[in-house]
RNA sequence: GCCGGUGUAGCUCAGUGGUAGAGCAACCGCCUUGUAAGCGGUAGGUCGUCGGUUCGAUCCCGACCUCCGGCUCCA
């Protein structure tokens, strides 16, 4: 009746002294194939060993499944290996960098003569699903000493580097934090010969043949150890999985992604374009995009307004000096579009005669803020003060960066500064970051968790004591909010420590969006003050803050969070009417004048199209309701709605259905209208 | 900025050392249609830009630009 009780793959599992972990393992029973065949065990130290590892005493080991994330770490630092041993059997002159496992795959970093070729890739392939079908041993050897490394190693420039790392910060999979050199050979399955090896410091699997299913995906450059002074080495990415399964869902999770790429989109959906013409990194809105984003602005304007802020207007230009003061000219400059000089003058012989101005693009708005704040005395009845503004910023990003509307030249922040006391400070940033949080959540984003970037001692201004205040104060509303903090040392700004929020979007990817900083540093720079009650000067504390971040940016995470399919309060189109055949025409287009009345934004598809076809083009252009109106629609006063899914709600009366579709837009409903849902709503 | 790839009609892509084609979209007709592509026609391209090789270049070579994938960077 009931299957037979399966052990559970992290079932704990005794290894007896001088045996190996493998043995114990298929003493429990453990699977030994399959996606839940057991790789590699975790000791008591939580460390992750071999199958062939033999502790010294008894002891109790977890042991660690394929399908588990530790169990893919290990195949997929295998199939590195495996990689690099294919790639230097087809290039012998090939120098190993490093080939460690990452998020969903491995890549290798190789010195050679000439890049690899999408044809390399596939050669590669063949020779590594020869190696994983021979089933070669992964064997762990120990090397005595630094030098007998050395030796054995010789011939590779790069691993001989690795072998003089030393301390813990430099964690790469080569070299173990103890110290402890260790090497694996590949070892044939049958004669016991050593077919190749690799400085490692493990875990590996058992034999080539653990690796069910992988993938060379792509080759790239990449600086050796990440450093842009160091030559630039090959790199291969590939991908490995427990199953053939897991790999097809993978490549799938991939394929939707690029389904849902904004660019991609962008240009289906005639929201946006970046012509040539313009330059790298500048967008511009088309219609239909201009209306998402008028929607996404207006909706913020009004409950930044209900919260209090207060909306100014800066330029997008400024003399040198400004930033200067601020120091952006100082820490950014490279970053900065170059200035230019404005209003020199020259004499006959070409002598300055009046030295002319530098001018900049600004990449920030918060200095001109600052002398919004500075334009008259301020008093402490008038903090918080809470300047709001979408202000259009300009960053010269370099060339090999840009990507779309989530990394451009030029771009909107939806950015406020507040100032206040310092007493102020702790309330205001908490009623802030629920105000950010809400307002994320009605955008349909809610699934966060919040990061804390702290000082980088190299990359800041200020005191101490100060940069310590404030990231107290960060921490502390950060905790109170509930949700989960991670820690990002080093990842603040040189003015200021920052709270960002991280939502996670429909298909699991996260995406920085809000951030709130706190700066004791620009009041300073700016000698901004107050006149508090006791009539004493003081200096204001000043928030910078950005829900967004960037307009564009959030544009394109919504974008791609929804697949194009906006939600109908912000879809470019909210309602086509699609007669069925022209004598419908009329009927329709007195429903659709009816709905624009009510400011819905609708179309009336009237071409010679079919109306399957027609049905067909607005579904891909994913408009959220259909009105298809027919003869016996018309005869009983009534339309047939059709949803983005493929369901349908008939003979709904004119009045009701105007009805429903007004309230189902103004309640801001972001999920996509069904049959259901729709039916269940009116 | 660095490495590699890429660029042909609005979009997706064929193609050739003798100046180009398809599907979709657009436009014009016919059809008058009940829930994801009806039929026919027309129009549309200095083959990314500039230079070189050649009798002749969209094709071969070079430089530059765009875009794509990485690396570095991301206030």
């Amino acid at each position: 009746m009931s299957a037979p009780p399966v052990p559970p793959a992290s079932a704990t599992v005794r290894v007896p002294a001088g045996t190996t972990a493998g043995a114990a393992v298929r003493e429990a029973g453990l699977p030994a194939n399959g996606p839940e065949a057991v790789v590699v065990v975790r000791d008591p130290d939580g460390r992750l060993r071999d199958l062939a590892w033999a502790p010294e005493a008894d002891v109790d080991v977890e042991a660690v499944p394929a399908d588990s994330e530790d169990g893919r770490s290990v195949i997929r630092h295998s199939a590195a290996h495996v990689l690099a041993q294919a790639v230097q059997q087809l290039h012998p002159e090939a120098k190993l960098g490093i080939g460690p496992p990452i998020r969903d795959g491995f890549y290798y970093d190789f010195d050679v003569a000439t890049p690899f070729t999408p044809d390399d890739l596939k050669k590669l392939e063949s020779a590594m699903k020869k190696i994983i079908k021979a089933g070669q041993r992964f064997s762990r050897r120990r090397f005595a000493d630094k030098d007998e490394a050395r030796k054995e190693l010789a011939d590779e420039p790069y691993k001989l580097e690795l072998i003089d790392l030393k301390g813990p910060e430099e964690d790469v999979v080569e070299i173990d934090a103890s110290g402890e050199l260790t090497i694996y050979d590949n070892v044939h399955a049958h004669t016991g010969e050593t077919v190749w090896s690799d400085l490692c410091r493990g875990p590996h699997l058992p034999t080539t043949r653990y690796i069910p299913a992988f993938s060379l995906t792509r080759t790239a450059a990449a600086y050796w150890r990440g450093d842009e002074k160091n030559p630039q080495l090959q790199r291969i990415y590939g991908t490995a999985w427990e199953s053939q399964e897991a790999l097809d869902a993978y490549l799938e999770r991939v394929a939707e992604a690029e389904r849902r790429d904004h660019r991609r989109l962008g240009a289906e959906l005639d929201l946006f374009s970046f012509p040539d013409q313009i330059g790298s990194g500048l967008a511009v809105f088309h219609p239909k995009g201009g209306i998402v984003r008028k929607e996404l602005e207006d909706y913020s304007r009004r409950r930044h307004e209900q919260a209090g802020y207060e909306f100014v207007n800066t330029p997008h230009i400024t003399k040198g000096q400004l930033f200067r003061t601020s120091g952006h000219l100082e820490w950014y400059e490279e970053g900065m579009y170059p200035g230019m000089i404005l209003d020199e003058e020259r004499d006959a012989d070409g002598n300055v005669r009046k030295p002319g101005q530098d001018y900049y693009l600004k990449p920030m708005n918060c200095p001109m803020h600052n002398l919004i704040f500075d334009a008259r005395g301020r008093s402490y009845r008038e903090l918080p003060l809470r300047l709001f503004e979408f202000g259009t910023v300009y960053r010269y990003e370099k060339s090999g960066v840009v990507h779309g509307l989530t990394r451009a030249r030029g771009f909107t922040q939806d950015d406020a500064h507040i100032y206040c006391t310092e007493e102020q400070m702790e309330g205001e940033i908490a009623s802030l970051l629920q105000f950010v949080l809400e307002l994320l959540r009605d955008y349909g984003l809610d699934d966060f968790y919040l990061e804390l970037s702290t000082r980088n001692p190299e990359k800041s201004i200020g005191s101490d004591e100060a940069w310590e205040r404030a990231t107290n104060v960060l921490r502390k509303v950060a905790e109170e909010t509930g949700l989960h903090l991670v820690d990002d040392p080093g990842g603040a700004a040189f003015y200021a420590p920052k709270i960002s929020v991280q939502a996670k979007d429909a298909i699991g990817r996260t995406w920085q969006m809000s951030t709130i900083q706190v700066d004791l540093m620009l009041p300073d720079r700016f000698d901004l003050e107050y006149t508090a009650s006791d009539g004493s000067r003081k200096r204001p504390v000043m928030i910078h803050r950005a829900l967004f971040g960037s307009i564009e940016r959030f544009f394109a995470v919504l974008l791609e969070h929804y697949a194009g399919a906006f939600p109908a309060w912000l879809a470019p189109v909210q309602v086509v009417g699609i007669p069925v055949t022209d004598d419908q025409r009329e009927y329709v287009e007195q429903v659709a004048a009816t709905l624009r009345e009510r400011g819905v934004r609708v179309e009336v598809d009237s071409g010679d199209d079919r109306m399957q076809k027609k049905i067909r083009t607005h579904t891909l252009q994913k408009v959220p309701f259909m009105l298809v109106v027919g003869a016996r629609d018309v005869e009983a006063g009534a339309v047939s709605f059709r949803f983005r899914d493929g369901t349908q709600v008939n003979g709904v009366p004119v009045a009701d259905a105007v009805a429903a579709v007004q309230a189902w837009i103004g309640r801001r409903d972001n999920t996509s209208p069904t049959a259901e849902s729709f039916t269940a709503a009116h």
